[in-house]
DNA sequence: TGCAAAAATGTAACCGTTAACATGAAGAGA
DNA sequence: TCTCTTCATGTTAACGGTTACATTTTTGCA
C-alpha cells in the first residue's frame, strides 16, 4: 500500500493541494465549510503529512538535538528526561544522539537534522568546530563548558565552587586527609570540582597530594575496584575523608570501605556530588552538593528555544550547588587508621 | 551566511550539481581527478549536504526511532545505551523520543521521520494504532508485548518464566509467606513476572494473597515508602520473603526493612530481577533473577534493521533470564516475626 | 582518419510539502 | 447591467538533494 500524499487527498476532496495544506495548517482563508470536508477526507484516508517534506519546505524539523557520549547514570537519564519534557511543552521533540563520533555529531547539527542543539560531549567539540557552526549560526548551548556567542551559550553547574565548598566542609569537619575521586580529565564537572577542591586545600594549609587524587571515572563499579586497589596500597595512611567525583562514586567508595571493615562516617567521611534519587536512601544517607539537573535542563532548552525564535541571544549561565548534609560525613575523631 | 548548497559546490568547482552529488556518495562513474577535485572544493566551501532533502529523495532517514514512556533508571538506559551503540554499526542514528503522547508517537512514526521503530509504551499504543502501521508497513519492533506480523515484531525478556522461578527458588528456601512488590499494571513486565510468581505459589500449595502485592512502582524511593506504609499496617505478619519486581525496588524494600531493624538476608529474604549494574555491590549483594538488557536492545535493532533491508520478516523472540544467587536471599529460619 | 563503443558529465524530473501569486466567483455599489 | 472589491480556491515555483536518461567526450580498433 503505497503512502498516502495530499495529492491523494487533494484528489479524493475534490480541492486542490493548496487547499488541504491551509485546511491542515488552520490558515483561516478557507470557507468553513470546505476546511470541515478536507479535514474529514484527510482522516478517512488517514492522511499524516510527510515529515521530510515538511522539513524541507519549511527549513524547520522542530526537532533539538542532544549530543551526548553517553546516557548512564542518574546525571545523565534525568537531564534526558527533564529536557525531553520541557521540549514537549514547547512544541519541540527531543533527538538524543549517544556518540562519540564527532562527524555524525557535525554532520546532524549542520546537514540540520535538528534546529539546534544541547551539547555534551567532553570537549570532542573543539574551537574549530565551533568556529565552523557559529558561520553557520547554529544555535546551540553547552553543558559541558562555559560559552557565550550570538547563537550559542551554555548552562553550567558550578562546579567549581561545589568542589571548593565541599572540601571546606571537609576540612571544617577536622579532617586532615582528603582524597578526591575524579572521572577522567575530559570530563568538565570532574575537574572543576577538583581545581575547587584543590583551591580549599591550599587556602587552609593542606597541600594538595597526588597521590590523594583517584580514577573513579564517575561510575560505581570502577570506584568499587579502585578504591579497592587503593586500600591495598595505602592502607597504612588512608585518607580520613573522601571527596567523591559524583554520588555514584560515593557510593562504589563508601561500599568498598564497608567491606575492609570501615564504618562510614565513623571512621571516614564520604563526600559526593549530585544528590542523586537515591542518595537520601542509601545507608549512611549520602552527604552531598545537590547538582540541580532539572533546572539545567529546563534552562537548556528554554535559552535554545528562545535564540531559535531569535527572541535572545546566547548567554552563559552558572547555576549554584547547594550542601546538603546527611550521614555519610562526620567530625574527625581520628579512627581512620585504627588498623 | 546563507548556507551552502550542493549548487553552490557545483559553481564553484565548474561541474554539474549530478557530478557532485556522484562525488560526495562515492559512485564510482566519476573520472578520479574530477571527484578529486570536487571533493576539494566541497571541504574548502564547508559543505555538509542537507539531509532534509536527502530524506525526502531517498524516502530513507537513516534513523531509528526509539519510543518510550522514560529513560529513568537502569534499564532503560542500558537500553538506550546498548541500542544507539548498535545502531551506530548498522550505519543508523537513534533517535530517542520520551513521550506519552500517542499523537507525537505515531505522526513521527507514520511521518517517515525514521524507517523504523523500537516501541515501549506501555499499551499506549493499541490495536487500531498497530492496524495502521501495519497498513502502511511500518517496521516496528516492541519491547512491551508479544507481536509477530509481516514487518513488525518482538524481542522481550521472558518475565513469566523469570517470575515464576525467582517465586519457586524463595519456596525451595522454605519462605511461606512471599509478597510482590509491583510496578504497575500497564507495564508488561510487571504484570509477567506477578503471574509467574502467582503460579509458582499455587503449584506448591501457597495460596496468593492480594495483601502481599505492594504497589512499589519499579522505583527505589517509592518502593521505600510504600514497604514503610506495609511494615506499619502488617508488621505482626510480615512476609519472610519478597519478591521486588526489579532490582530497583528490591533495593528501596532492602532500605526500608534495614530502617525498621531487620537484618537481610537472616530475617527476610529479598530477590529482585534485572541485574543491574550495582546489584553485586550493594549490601548486602542482590540475588536476582538477571534480565538479559543488552541482549535484548542489540536483538532489537538487529531484527528491525533486518526488516528494514527486506531480508527478514517480524518475528517474536522471547529471551530467557538466569537466576543469580547472591546475598539477599536466605534459607527459612523463621526469625521474620521476631518483633 | 573514421566510427562505434565506452566512459564521463550534464539535464531535468522527482520526492511531498508550503506559500506567493494568479484566477475565478460572488457580492456591493452606481 | 456593469465594474470593483472581497473572498475562496487553484497553479506553480521553490526547498536541496538523487538518479534515470541524454549528451558529450574519450578511447580502441579497423
Amino acid at each position: 500500500m503505497a503512502k498516502i500524499t495530499i495529492r491523494d487527498v487533494a484528489r479524493e476532496a475534490g480541492v486542490s493541494i493548496s487547499t488541504v495544506s491551509n485546511a491542515l495548517n488552520d490558515v483561516d482563508v478557507l470557507n468553513p465549510a470546505t476546511k470541515m470536508h478536507v479535514l474529514e477526507v484527510a482522516e478517512r484516508l488517514n492522511y499524516i503529512p510527510n515529515l521530510n517534506g515538511k522539513m524541507l519546505k519549511s527549513g524547520k524539523t522542530m526537532m533539538l538535538g542532544f549530543f551526548t557520549t553517553s546516557v548512564a547514570g542518574p546525571y545523565f537519564y534525568k537531564l534526558v528526561e527533564t529536557m525531553s519534557r520541557q521540549c514537549e511543552r514547547h512544541g519541540y521533540g527531543l533527538n538524543v544522539f549517544v556518540t562519540k563520533d564527532k562527524h555524525v555529531i557535525m554532520s546532524n547539527i549542520l546537514g540540520r537534522r535538528v534546529d539546534g542543539v544541547i551539547i555534551y560531549e567532553e570537549l570532542k567539540i573543539d574551537e574549530d568546530d565551533i568556529a565552523v557552526m557559529e558561520k553557520d549560526r547554529i544555535k546551540a548551548v553547552f553543558l559541558d563548558r562555559e560559552f557565550k556567542g550570538e547563537t550559542m551559550g551554555s548552562v553550567i553547574f558550578d562546579s567549581y565552587t561545589a568542589g571548593y565548598e565541599a572540601a571546606k566542609y571537609l576540612i571544617g569537619l577536622g579532617h586532615k586527609r582528603i582524597a578526591y575521586i575524579s572521572g577522567v580529565d575530559t570530563m568538565f564537572d570532574s575537574v572543576q570540582r577538583r581545581e575547587g577542591y584543590r583551591a580549599a586545600l591550599r587556602e587552609y594549609g593542606l597541600p594538595p597530594d597526588d597521590d590523594y587524587i583517584i580514577q573513579g571515572y564517575f561510575e560505581e563499579d570502577s570506584t568499587f575496584n579502585a578504591i579497592k586497589a587503593f586500600i591495598r596500597s595505602y592502607g597504612h595512611k588512608l585518607p580520613d575523608a573522601f571527596l567523591a567525583g559524583n554520588d555514584l562514586s560515593a557510593i562504589g567508595c563508601i561500599q568498598a570501605l564497608k567491606a575492609h571493615g570501615y564504618e562510614i562516617p565513623t571512621d571516614i567521611s564520604v563526600v559526593g556530588f549530585d544528590d542523586i534519587d537515591i542518595a537520601p536512601y542509601f545507608s549512611p544517607p549520602l552527604t552531598t552538593v545537590r547538582n540541580p539537573i532539572a533546572r539545567q535542563g529546563i534552562l537548556a532548552i528554554d535559552r535554545l528555544v528562545g535564540m531559535i525564535r531569535g527572541e535572545e541571544e546566547g548567554l552563559s549561565q552558572k547555576l549554584p550547588g547547594e550542601l546538603i548534609v546527611r550521614g555519610s560525613s562526620h567530625v574527625n575523631i581520628g579512627r581512620a587508621d585504627r588498623r
